[in-house]
DNA sequence: GATGAATGAGACTTCATTCAT
DNA sequence: TATGAATGAAGTCTCATTCAT
């Protein structure tokens, strides 16, 4: 019930006063339960850090969210609409392979910009308790990237890149370790994510075309 | 304290006994705490269900582990020296691409035979909450599996493999997001790890060189 | 201080009004909470629900009423007053008996009527928490009835009555058992107290006198 | 299964020895609950309390039973068995109604020395939150008591005594309406429930045969 | 050494009550 | 006056850890 996101009404301004202040608050508790969980996970994530970081009392958490289980649903709820917003139509000309590229590298940028990278990770942290939950995220978060590669390995008519249509995972994998790698490794100077992405794409499908050399990012 | 092992005593038939004894229900403990913290992750596994299922009272659990976080090292400590086993010398005329691919197949069959590939999930589960020891049982599992790709990188003097001795990950990377993938969708039939293995081998490395065609695991 | 209900002022039409619709919404506070205190007893009794149910918001309850017990307070001591209820006055040539028995009937009618026997059983189910008010609720509730019976016991003359005037609690007893079996046996036919008390009345005071037979309701 | 009393092994009195002390344990428990519930309900009783009365932790509660509800559940289930314990077998030659009024009085007293009267009304306090229960913890009670006064006024052979085959309630009332008197009533000298079960008998049933006068209690 | 009953700190959650709007 | 979001004290319950036997 408190799931129900109120529809906003933009022709009452008034009305609006009260409900902005709550989608406020709603808003700053999941983002402080979203630090949490990526800190702690979700046994060890305590909902007193999480009110005291919202700045409301433990109380309140429960007018928004019926139990911990449900903020932590909320929290990945949360993150997946980004998935769905539209990527930027490719330039006509562009040649195929450089508008795969360019759709890749910004589903990778915006997965970092966003904090939908280490969500992935509680994700699979948390796997055994939200098996469910689990199975719709990464579906969500993965079956569109893998629907790119699938699409465009069989368009490229590249016949080395057939196998691509049934591991799409192969494409994506690197992008995987490196955020898990960067997330454990704390110590160490941080992959790139952008450059690895570059060097495995071309690795796999050869330097990339149409696209003056050099200019990756 | 209770962590060292203690020295063999081969020349007291009595006492080794009751050490051979003491060092089975230490294994027990620690097969059963193994399939506790697969099944469960850190913060949900039980210690009653640890000790109903290795056959012991709880409190005989600290006869021989300090807490359960030491109990969780054990675990992880109890997988590692695996890795260490020395790979089996390769055959002086094996060329040496098909050398490389026997061992990274013996590597992944290895892992996967053990539970720890299962296990390394879980480290990276639980790296929130152990930091320090997961950089280590990172290290052990990784880093030799990276050395064998930077040494094959560098001494195949293909130039195109050069980014590898950068980015060892890349060819591993597909591994890890399999088991997770295959942790995670439960519900699907599961991906064929060598297989998979194979294809991405192919993709990057070109086909397989000295083998006889089709004949990959 | 809030229980003190307003003196009405006739005299200003205007505030009679308001006066008319605040007595009106706290009347509607105080049917909601005796529906609910029935429901649930006062310790499950949730001020939400009856807040929902007359139609206003939490808040509003305590700009009426102190506190939950002081609510409880007035669902109780609202029913009182109709206890009080001059009986209509027997006919001058109606015998003895029968004017008993019709007062009785008429007391108990009225209880059921009202839904003044349900509280009485709340009141028990709460005294340990409300020990004064318990006991001046029952004493008001049972009291005159009580008085009925010794008044009629002694007027009687009928030697073997003489302990009602020492118990008159056994003649209304099983009026109190039957409204009690009625609430915990929803299950089976309720008992029909009419009949219950003309049979008890029957086998303890003999047949009816002056009354044709079988006109008991 | 913690309900499950673990059955007596008279034959070992090695193995008693701690069963004897959990035993002890869980009655010590028992009765703590017992006044606790008796004292304040089933809501407003503080398992803190309980813990601290039987001088045990808060957690070992938990030990013995799996919940506040199980804890209350095994408080009226232990009062249970005593309404089954066998009456002593009159002798031959009693007059039935004689036979009749000891063992009603017998079972009266009983149950005012144990404390399960209070119990009853506590059943009747929660009967909205658990009904089932109520239901079995009455008809425990209460049917065995119907079943003596339905079989006297079948056998006595008296036809004014018939309605009581419907209405058992009618003779055992009393009894209940004093015990509810006697627990709001508390500022009053008690009623004297056997004095007024003679009374009430004496009544409905006339004077005792077969016994000295004035021999009641 | 082994047991398992006992502990108690601390977690989540509820709900009567308050107060800014 | 009326609202309903916010509060926070307090309750039930969990479980790693201890210790008498």
């Amino acid at each position: 019930m408190q799931e129900t996101t109120p529809e906003p009404q933009q022709a009452q301004p008034e009305a609006g006063l009260r409900d902005r202040k709550k989608e406020a608050k709603r808003a700053a508790i999941i983002a402080a339960a979203q630090a949490e969980f990526i800190a702690h996970g979700f046994a060890e994530a305590r909902l007193a850090r999480v009110a005291a970081q919202a700045g409301v009392a433990k109380g309140t958490l429960y007018l928004y969210f019926d139990s911990k289980e449900a903020l932590f649903d909320a929290v990945l709820r949360g993150a997946l609409p980004l998935i769905f917003a539209p990527p930027a139509a490719p330039d006509p000309g562009t040649p195929p392979q450089l508008a795969f590229r360019r759709r890749l590298r910004a589903a990778i940028a915006d997965m970092q910009a966003s904090e939908r990278d280490k969500l992935a990770l509680i994700v699979l942290s948390e796997s055994a308790q939200f098996p469910g939950l689990a199975r719709i995220y990464l579906e969500a978060i993965l079956e569109p990237l893998f629907g790119l590669v699938r699409d465009y390995a069989r368009s490229s008519g590249v016949a080395r890149l057939e196998p691509l249509t049934r591991y799409p995972q192969l494409l994506l994998a690197p992008m995987l370790a490196a955020t898990m790698w960067n997330r454990l490794m704390t110590e160490r100077p941080p992959l790139d994510l952008s450059e690895m992405l570059e060097t495995h794409l071309t690795l796999v499908l050869g330097p990339p075309e149409g696209e003056p050399a050099g200019v990756t990012g």
